[in-house]
Formats: C-alpha cells, structure tokens, sequence
DNA sequence: CTGGGTTATCAGACTTTGTATCCG
DNA sequence: CCGGATACTTTGTCTGATAACCCA
C-alpha cells in the first residue's frame, strides 16, 4: 500500500514519544520540513520562541526519529491513525512558523497536549508563585486578575516552569502532581471552606435583619402569612396542607415580585477568575436596597425568601451549596469541554488560510475575555467553557440552573425539613432537583450547609446528593485522611448546635436512611472505595474478603458481552497481615488457623540463596490472631530474643513484671544498679540497605523502676555537671592565654630602654585586669570547679572509664574530661593562680594527703553524684566546691551554673579556704602529681618574679586580686 | 458519549538486627 | 592477635493512584 508506506515514512517515533512531546513533534515529519526543523533546532529560533510571551519553548529537538524512520517496520492498523494523526500534527508547524511571531499561532497549534502542557505551566507557575505566600491564594481567587498582567506574568515565569519540565524529561505527556501542589490544593481547599463559611454566616445573619423583614412582610397576603403558622389544633395533615398552600403561594408571589438581573455564585477553580467579579459581596445596606428594590442576583433572590420566611415567623434555614475549590486536579474535568474545540484545530488544512483561522481564534478569545461569566477555568480553556454547551441558557445573564443558595423550611406538622427554591429551580420539596449533575461547570455539589436563624449550620449534603457514597463523598475533604476528617469536624463543631431538639434528631435519622437506601454504583469505578459496596476486583494486595457474602451482581463487561460479578460489602473486608507483621503488632496468629491468603513473597536477596523460591506470604486477618503475651520476668532476669534483646513494638508486649525505660541512659542505670535489664527495641529504621533496630531505652524488673529512674537522674546531672566542667576547663584556658600575653607584655615592657606609651597601655590592662579580677574573684575559676577539682575529677573519669563498657552518654564524658585534662596540662601553673599560690604555697599543706584520695577512680561514677566525695575534699583542701550549688544545679542548665556558681562558690569557699583552693592546682597541675606540681610551682614563681616583681602598682593590685574578701 | 480497558508514570509504602578497617 | 572504636552508607521493589487515550 503505497500511501500507507509514505505516511509511515512520516512516522518513525514511538507513539508515545510523539504525544509527550507535543510540541516536539513539529520536528518530526521528514522529508519536506527539514529545513524548517534546522530553522527549528537553531539557538536564535529558541530566543525568537522566548521573545513571544504565550509560546511554549520548544523541547530540544532530536533528529535521531527522522533517521530511524527509513527503518520503520511496517505500520500496523492502529498505527496508521497514529501516523495521519501525526501527519496532520505536522501540518501544523508550518503554520506555526508561518505565524511564528503573532500570538495567534499558539491557538493554530492548538494540539491538545501542547494546549495542555501550557496549562500545565501556567498552573505550575502560578502556583509555584502562590507557593511562596499563602495569601496569594486567596489573592488569587478574590481578585480578578488583568489577562494582560497575566499574560506578563506567564512570561517571566514560563522560563522557570520549563526548566523544570525539561529537568524531569522529555516525555511530559503528562505531569502527576507533585506533593507540594497537592497539599497547596489541600490548604486552598481548606481556607476557602473556611471562607465560604464565614460568608454565609454573615448572609444568614443579614437575613435576620429587621428591617428587610419589615420591607418583605407586607410581600405576602396576610392570608398567606397565616397559612405559613398554622393552627396547631389541627391534625396533622391539615397543618401539613395548611402550611404547604402557604409556602406555595409565598413561592409564586415572591418569585413574580423578584426581578433577577444577576447568575448566582459559581464555582471555584484553580487558576482562573473568580466570580464575585459578577456580584460583589454586598453589605448590609445593599441587601435592604435589594430587598426594597427587589431585584438581585439568583442569589441575594433566595436569600430575601429565606428572610421572608423568618418575617413570617416560619423556621426556615438558609442553605449553601459551598463551591470550594476543588480538592482533585481539575485540568481534567475542565478538559472535557476542550474535545469539542479539538477537531476544529485538526480539521484545519495545510493550506487554509490563515487569516481566516485568525479571525476565527480571536473571536473565541474575544468573546471569552468580554464575558465575565466564560472567564472561569483556566485561561488556557476560556474557549472551551464558551463552547461547552452546559451553561446554555441564552439568556442574558447565563443564570446557573442549579441554585448555591435556597431555603429549608421546617415543616413543623411532620418536623421535617423541605427545601424550597423559589428563584432558581422554582421547586418546592425537591430536593433531588438541586444538585447538579456532574459535568455541569458552573456549580457543584459538595457541601450543602444549612444555616439556622440562630447561626447554627448543619451538613444536609445527604439530603441533596443522589449518589453520596459512590460520587459527593469523595470530592468532600473528610475521606481524605482522618486528620482531615477530624480538621473538618472540629469546623464543623463551631456550628454545630450544642442540644439536639426533635426536629434535630428526626433529620439525622432521615439524612441517615436516605444515606443507607442509597443503591448500588452505577459504574465499576464508583464501588472502589466505596463505604458500603466492594468489589474483589478492587481488593487490595492485603485485603481479603471473609465472608464471601454476595450482596449483589454488577456487570462488568457491556449490554452486549455481560460479565457479572459479585458485589461485597465492604464490612466483610478484613486487611491482613502476615504472621511476622501481626508480631510487629504485638500479636499472634492463633493455633491452627489456615491462612486465608496467600501472597507471592517479596524477594529478599539474601533469602534468595537459601531457598530459592519462597513461595508465598501465609497472611490472616485481625480476627485469627491474638495478643502476645511475651515471657513473664523471673526472679529478675528478662527474657531476651535471638537477638539478646526484647521487641516492645507496642506496649502490651512489656513482659510481666517488667516496665519499660524510654530513656537511652536506662540501661546504663541498669549497669550501675547491677540489675538486669535489656535494650528494647521498638521499631526498625531502614538506612543503609538493611534494616536496623531502632532501640529506646531498657526493660528492666519492675521493682527496680524508680530506683533506675533516680540512676538515671544522677546520670543526667553527672552529665551537666560535666559539661560544667569542660567549660570551666575553656574557661580557664581562655584566661591563661590571657594573662600569658599580659605577661609577655610586661615582659616586654620591661625590655625597653625607655618607658613608652604601650608600657602605660599594658599597665592600664593590668590594671584594668586587676580591678576586673578583684571584683570578680570567684571567676578564676570561670565556673563551679577549680583546677585541681577538675584535673582530679578528669584523671579519676578517665580510668573509671577505661575500665568500664562504653556507653555513648561516657564516651562524651570522657571525651570532655579528656580535654579539660589537656587543657591544663597545657597549663602546668596556673596563671590565675600563679601569685596566690606561690603565696600560699606554705599554707597548702594539707594538698598532698588528699590527692590520693582524689585519684581514686570510682568515686564519681559508682556513686553517681560522686560531687559530694569531691566536695568533702574540696572542703579539706579549700577546693571551693560547694554541696548547695551542686544540688540546686542538677535540675538547672549549664548556663545556670556558670552564672550562678562561681558568685556562690566564692563567697563561701574563698572566705574560708581560699589559699588552699588557690594553691591545690598546681600541685596536681601535672598528670605525675607531685613532681610536676612542684616543678610547675617553681616555674610559676619565677614566673610572678619576672612578672610582677618590677611594678609596684602591680604589687598593689596583686594582693587585692588574689586576696580580696 | 460514557465508561471500561490499557498503558505509562510517579509517589509512597514496605523493607525490618553491619561491616571493614584501624588502632592500641 | 584481639577487642574496641570508627568510618562508611543512603536500597530496591512493589503497589496504588492517576491520567491519557482507545474502544465498545
């Protein structure tokens, strides 16, 4: 077949390919247009794209399909379509370069897909605007938005969203949206439901007013207004006939005195212009205006009825159908209009003139942006909605056919709610008439709430919604996730009315039958998901169905070739796990169940060597399994798994006898109280390839509970006051430097031949350092501890340590002592010290006996708060340290002790041992106490000889320093 | 013309207890 | 040689949802 051969030569590319990219598929045909793909392919063609502000950038074309097409196989039937689809396709470039400059030729193109694709920019680029402030959201919706500025907008914009595109490849057929939108969309979703409620609440309210009732009253016969209260005498028939006659003839009178000049609300989308363009909101003042001039948009028109009715003293509920902004993507819903506009596009011929198309294309245009009504959706359809044929109503204003706003009343006779419609619908106790089918654009069904004279609101969706379960439900935020079930209770609650009345519970009771009487879907896709109905075709891999109750047959297949399956109910389905999951929920499968499913096993490679076919997964629902009930304690030792340590994945599965420590020192307290105690694993975190037990804390005998708690506490205080000490230690470091240079300083100083202005600045700092020093006393310590406490404390953690198992909390411990540790041993003496000791060096004596007692390792570890042990030394040989401040610091954060302590300690400690504590750091300034200190000691005297000898002023300042009290 | 079937694609769920090397 | 510390590494597969398109 000859010309099916030429037009397989056109098509070479995957079919795929050709619809990804659209755009792209200008390139493709051969032959002819290769030039015009070189022209397509070169750089400046790309800028010459960018400089038209409604243009897609072309994908980088490949000429690698033009090659392959001389190898094309055969083309098959359905690939022939393809293929003149394609052709046509490629008729259309030509255009397009043709056009290429006027805005117009994005409309010749016209390819649904690339149309789509620029959607989809658009979206994306809006939203990844709006994605920066919440507000332009709401910006967005409630503002109408200048089409140029939009298309300025479109322009700046459209670089980035290609970047991205092209970042994800080239085959954007179509783009899944992304989790960022989807929960823009939920919070869109949200705040304009929000907002619609706060709308009507204040629409309800107005519909209270006075005054609107003293206008609209004298509207009715006063017959009229008598049969809207009937006598309560009567029976209950006649008051229902009585009643019913009433708001019959209120609806006529209203509706002929009404004038209708305006549509309603309709319905939001994304992207696109809102409506209130149409009606702005009015104010109070405007609505007694309309209700005085009676006339007024759908709207304001069901609203003043409602406020007639409560004129008359008839309860009656204002309800709204909210037109949120849907929750679902609605490119695709608003594409559906799109299809009639496709052939329109595909019929044009290569050689049809373009003016023509022209004229045509802006006509739409036009008559799209002169009519607010078309303005909906996203700009990219505007024609479409015009040529939908839903919103036909040739009438000026292109009324909604479908009400958002109308009126219940309470038929008091029966306590039953009657919707009532006098404007739009002009139905009276139809509720079945309101809700608009599907594919009407204009508005939607989702929430109808109906406000009570007294602000309460009630969710009557049911009573609307012909399919509720199978279609309404699922465009509702509640089915999404439980917490939007509960964000939209807790909304809902604010309106709710806190006493039920019987009316009340007569309409749950009605909206919850009518709910239940609901038949089957009508369509397969409709029973996933659905509350009621399941199918097993929709099973999911865990769900099993048991029992196999049949409810019913749907036909799967056509009229023609009928296929029937079973319908279930949903109650019957049971999710199942299987027997290791039930273990990670803390129960067992029960002896001697059968499996009720078996699903093939997930491959697991290291499985795979041993037994090459696994087979498959036994799994059993909630009801075959039991708790577990793990291995009881006894005598204090623990159970353990394989593993040597205990699965706790949920709390029943805490042996008896033993409690559960969350707390990562648990076992550690554990170690110190010599009790047992195992890790417990809680749970497992994938990283790396394998999957790693994550373990929280012990489980230890339940006796030895508080005692753990209070280990554990003095662990923790152990650790602050650490840290205390480590910061002390840099505390210290940052002085020596300091004084070392005030030293070099001086030293200097007294080098020169003649005294200069710098041997006056040091002064000054000495000076300065002493005023400091002297004010300040208790900061030679620069925290809780002084030298020797923390050389003492380092030495006797880091043996203690050694000779321990590591824990991570020790390790750190040890890591600061092993740096406080460095630190002065960089610091054999002490500058700080360095005077007031080699004063006190006499009245030290008492140092050397008790470094033993220092030395010793397991003080501080073994007893937890081994401070006081220290302290007692402390107090012994003036170490400063001081019991109250340690106990009042436990609880407190480290900064708490650096600021508090050093003014407590020394007040105390410096009155009473302050030489000693003074002197003690140089003596075990070493890590070889003795000699070291004593070295250090005289190193440090000759230090102070050099250093101080020379300046009076020093010598003065000196003792004041080092002595003051 | 609607809806089921098919296909493509993506997001997210599910997985579920180390090892090699260095250093003292 | 042994034991402990440390660094390394960041999966892969399957399922379900969605969308587009074809076809009955």
């Amino acid at each position: 077949m000859p010309p099916r051969k030429a037009l397989s030569v056109v098509t070479k590319a995957p079919k795929r390919q050709a619809r990804a990219t659209a755009s792209s598929a200008k390139q493709e045909p051969a032959g002819i247009y290769d030039d015009l793909i070189a022209e397509a392919t070169s750089e400046t063609d790309f800028h010459s794209h960018d400089e038209r502000p409604l243009k897609r950038r072309r994908p980088t074309p490949r000429a690698k399909p033009v090659i392959q097409s001389a190898d094309a196989p055969p083309v098959k039937g359905k690939e022939r379509e393809v293929a003149q689809s394609r052709s046509q396709v490629g008729t259309v470039p030509g255009l397009d370069d043709y056009l290429s400059g006027s805005e117009v030729a994005q409309n010749n193109a016209g390819l649904q897909s690339r149309r789509h694709e620029d959607a989809i920019t658009d979206l994306d680029d809006n939203l990844s605007d709006s994605d920066l402030a919440f507000e332009d959201i709401d910006l967005e919706n409630s503002s109408i938005i200048d089409i140029d500025s939009d298309e300025e907008l479109e322009d700046v914009n459209i670089s980035l969203g290609r970047a991205v595109q092209d970042g994800t490849g080239s085959s954007s057929r179509r783009r899944q949206v992304p989790r960022y939108e989807k929960e823009l969309r939920f919070l869109g979703h949200k705040a304009h439901f929000v907002a619609m409620l706060g709308h009507c609440m204040v629409v309800n309210s107005r519909c209270n007013d006075r005054r609107v009732h003293r206008v609209l009253k004298p509207l009715l016969a006063s017959t009229t207004r008598a049969y809207l209260r009937p006598n309560k005498e009567h029976t209950q028939f006649q008051q229902d006939r009585t009643f019913t006659m009433g708001l019959e003839r209120a609806c006529d009178t209203f509706r002929e005195a009404f004038h209708v000049n305006a549509p309603g609300l309709t319905r939001a989308y994304w992207q696109g212009e809102k409506e209130f363009g149409d009606h702005a909101v009015l104010d109070r003042a405007e609505f007694r205006e309309a209700a005085v001039k009676l006339a007024g948009s759908q709207d304001i028109g069901n609203q003043l009825f409602c406020a007639l009715l409560r004129a008359c003293g008839v309860h009656a509920r204002l309800v709204c159908s909210l037109q949120v902004l849907p929750l679902a993507n609605t490119i695709a819903a608003s594409q559906t209009p799109t299809k009639p506009h496709k052939p329109r596009v595909f019929a044009i011929a290569p050689d049809t003139p373009i003016g023509k198309q022209d004229s045509s294309n802006l006509s739409i245009r036009e008559r799209a942006v002169a009519s607010a009504r078309s303005r909906i959706g996203q700009p990219a359809f505007k024609a479409t909605v015009v040529t939908s044929p839903a919103p036909r109503k040739s009438k000026p204003y292109h009324k909604l056919s479908y009400p958002v706003f109308w009126v219940e009343v309470l038929n008091a006779a029966y306590q039953k709610w009657a919707p009532v419609d006098p404007i739009v619908t002009q139905t009276f106790k139809k509720a079945s008439k309101l809700e608009p089918p599907l594919s009407y654009p204009l508005n939607q069904l989702v929430y109808a709430i109906a406000f009570s004279k007294n602000g309460s609101a009630k969710d009557v969706t049911r009573r609307y919604a012909k399919a509720y379960n199978a279609k309404t439900r699922r465009m509702r935020l509640e089915t999404t996730s439980e917490a939007n079930r509960l964000w939209h209770r807790k909304v809902m609650g604010m309106f709710t009315k806190q006493s039920l009345s019987d009316a009340d519970m007569v309409e749950e009771t009605e909206l919850t039958q009518r709910l239940a009487r609901e038949g089957l879907p009508g369509n397969i896709q409709d029973f996933k998901g659905h509350p009621i109905y399941a199918l097993e075709r929709h099973l999911k891999r865990h769900e099993v169905i048991q029992p196999r109750r049949e409810a019913g047959k749907v036909n799967a297949g056509t009229a023609a070739h009928p296929k029937m399956e079973p319908i279930y109910r949903r109650e019957d389905v049971h999710v199942c796990r299987s027997a290791d999951q039930w273990y990670r929920h803390g129960r067992v499968v029960k002896a001697g169940e059968q499996a009720l499913k078996h699903v093939p096993a997930r491959s697991r490679p290291k499985d795979s060597e041993d037994e090459i076919e696994q087979g498959d997964t036994a799994l059993y629902t909630l009801q075959q399994t039991e708790l577990y009930i793990p291995k009881a304690v006894v005598r204090g030792k623990i159970p353990r798994n394989a593993f040597g340590n205990l699965d706790v994945y949920v709390p029943s599965m805490v042996p008896n006898g033993a409690a559960h420590i969350r707390h990562p020192l648990a076992k550690s307290a554990a170690e110190i109280l010599q009790i047992d105690a195992v890790d417990a694993v809680t749970g497992f975190k994938f990283a790396r390839r394998k999957g790693t037990a994550v373990i929280e804390g012990a489980i230890v005998p339940e006796q030895y509970l508080d005692a753990t708690h209070t280990v554990i506490e003095g662990l923790l205080w152990q650790e602050v006051d650490e840290r205390s000490k480590a910061r002390s230690a840099l505390a210290m470091r940052m002085w020596k430097r300091l004084l070392q240079g005030l030293k070099i300083a001086e030293r200097v100083a007294s080098y020169a031949t003649e005294p200069m202005q710098e041997v006056d600045s040091t002064l000054d700092m000495s000076n300065s350092t002493a005023w400091y020093a002297d004010d300040d006393v208790p900061l030679h310590t620069a925290g809780r501890y002084t030298l020797d406490e923390i050389v003492d404390m380092a030495k006797a953690a880091k043996k203690t340590s050694k000779a321990k198992k590591r824990r991570q909390a020790d390790s750190e411990l040890d890591e600061t002592d092993g740096e406080a540790m460095d630190d002065i041993e960089d610091i054999p003496d002490d500058r700080l010290h360095s005077r007031g000791r080699a004063d006190v060096n006499e009245l030290g004596g008492g140092f050397l006996p008790e470094s033993p007692n220092a030395e010793e390792p397991a003080y501080i570890i073994e007893t937890g708060g081994g401070f006081t042990m220290d302290d007692t030394d402390g107090v012994d040989s003036g170490g400063g340290f001081i019991v109250d401040d340690a106990d009042t610091a436990q609880a407190d954060g480290v900064q708490d002790n650096q600021i508090r302590h050093p003014l407590d300690t020394e007040v105390t400690s410096v009155h009473d041992q302050r030489s000693g504590s003074l002197r003690k750091p140089s003596t075990h300034g070493g890590r070889s106490a003795r000699a070291n200190a004593e070295q250090a000691v005289d190193v440090e005297d000759d230090d102070q000889d050099s250093l101080l000898s020379h300046d009076p002023e020093d010598d003065d300042v000196e003792p004041d320093w080092m002595e003051s009290e």
